[in-house]
DNA sequence: CTGCATCCCTGGAGATACTG
DNA sequence: CAGTATCTCCAGGGATGCAG
């Protein structure tokens, strides 16, 4: 078969049956691997600022290379967050822009940055304290 | 120096000045790099419930091997999100529990999983649209 | 401009064996 | 019980060159 390297990865497998109460983690993992994935989230935030060509895109994330963002585009694409158009011009032009799945999206990504930024600070404080209690755990 | 395979990881260096208001991703990485994490969030989700000793994370969490479960709660202390306590008992008795911090992301957690929930369907029935709209992409 | 194909290399993660 | 120490493997991801 020979998958390309730049085919869509994805969930390789289910791992929760999505049953039991106490582990509420039914659908969690298929958000975060979206959620989780660093250019995925730095996609969508750039995208909720309105639609995006490839090169827009490339520039504005900053430090994601061109195979990691069509590979990200390709997922969020796949997962129906983003639409890819594609306008036959010359030379050739396509810009993604978010669906309301995405967007809604939007809306927790936010929520993570508000809670990192009022956190941010204890969670740095705490990383020194720890990194100076701990100085055995060599690490870097 | 050789650090040993269990010391913590952590982030290697921060990568966003956090100042531009288009580009909101001031601490989300660090926060990310926690919820992203696949074991993170299984071990945050099951220590919502109440504290867990070691042996009991492990096997509530299903899969995580020890090194990783190790390495998971060792992050989550270091950012204090988890307390680690001894008990300096005859056979070591550790137990892990939230801290404030920590309890305030399983909010969050949740707020995914809700999330994932809503739209998990849609999600499932995009992607296999898109496998079959796109069998060129061959994938698996 | 947008994207695909390759080469290549590093770090993340599993398996296993050992210790306080 | 609760880790620590190694070894190994492989997928993720960067760099580069080619193509529609």
């Amino acid at each position: 078969m020979s998958p390309t390297h730049t085919d869509v990865p994805m969930a390789p497998a289910e791992l929760d049956p999505c049953g039991m109460p106490d582990h509420p983690d039914c659908g969690i993992r298929d958000v975060l691997d979206r959620v989780g994935d660093k250019w995925s989230v730095l996609v969508v935030v750039e995208l909720a600022s309105g639609p995006r060509r490839f090169g827009e895109l490339q520039r504005a994330v900053d430090g994601i290379s061109q195979r990691m963002l069509t590979l990200t585009v390709r997922r969020l694409e796949r997962d129906g967050l983003v639409t890819r158009t594609v306008y036959p011009t010359v030379p050739a032009q396509v810009d993604y822009r978010l669906t309301d799945t995405g967007a809604s999206l939007t809306h927790l990504v936010k929520a993570l940055a508000d809670w990192s930024l009022r956190h941010r600070e204890a969670i740095a404080a705490s990383r020194h304290l720890y990194d100076q209690t701990h100085p055995d755990h060599d690490i870097r």
